[in-house]
DNA sequence: CAGTTCAGTTTACATGCGTAGTCCTCAGCA
DNA sequence: TGCTGAGGACTACGCATGTAAACTGAACTG
């Protein structure tokens, strides 16, 4: 909870992000100031979704201070007011939280138990072992 | 995906468990047949639920067919259908596939870089990924 | 045998979410 | 300058969820 994503400080939204938010979320986590037209159309594409549906999602973000506004011409265009870093932080705590009694490792051996741990991910994982002992 | 939990391979009830019921099925993982009664004992307690409240998520989770009912007098005992491991196990692979693209390196990477990993975690780490790579 | 009490079932209601239609306004074009 | 269209705002609606009251049926008790 020190080192913060560059930004001042990213508060949390309190609110939470909901599944369909969060799609909206991850366009705009990949390009960041992005018209509703853009979002709509990166979304429609993958979720099939209709305008009214994304602008709707787009306003609820705001709503939540998940996402900032800025008028450019007559339209909005909407950048992430939280970073993708955090969001994901957040949520991988609560489910450490939850389901772990806060401790990381019964999670680490339910993924190993179940086989959700590829070679590349062992590795990648004993790489990280190894710098955090330093 | 080969031992269970004693039962015929528990199934999973498809719904979601909610935030509330998953307190509910906290109670009766913790200790098996149990009355409406001694569950809304146990979680009265901890979250002051009221037992009209208990008791529809108990309903609610045996309509999700997380839960059976065995008649005891004039009363039901309560039984998880679904394995703790197995529900965890669930809620562990989605939060990495939204999240994390399916890999869990990056959810330890989330997690180390955030300092949520103990040292007793990360000794404990070790020793699971000394025993995968035997 | 009737009343009380306990336990499960039904109903309730506000809020959040997924999904979308409609309206209103302003800007640009003819 | 009036019309048209793009885009944001408001409204809608059904389902899940959190939370709980009211109803009902059966068992125990006096």
């Amino acid at each position: 909870m020190s080192a913060e994503q560059g930004s001042a400080a990213a508060e949390a939204p309190a609110e939470r992000i909901s599944e369909a938010e969060l799609a909206v979320m991850e366009v705009l986590w990949e390009e960041a100031p992005q018209s509703a037209a853009d979002v709509c159309a990166r979304i429609g594409k993958a979720r099939g979704w209709s305008m009214p549906t994304v602008k709707t999602l787009l306003a609820r973000l705001v709503a939540k201070g998940a996402l900032a506004t800025t008028p450019e011409g007559r339209r909005f265009l909407y950048t992430p007011l939280i970073a993708r870093s955090h969001y994901v932080g957040t949520e991988s705590r609560r489910l450490v939280d939850r389901l772990f009694g806060g401790r990381a490792a019964p999670l680490f051996a339910n993924l190993a138990a179940n086989e959700q741990l590829s070679d590349e991910d062992i590795a990648e994982i004993e790489r990280l072992l190894k710098e955090l002992r330093k």
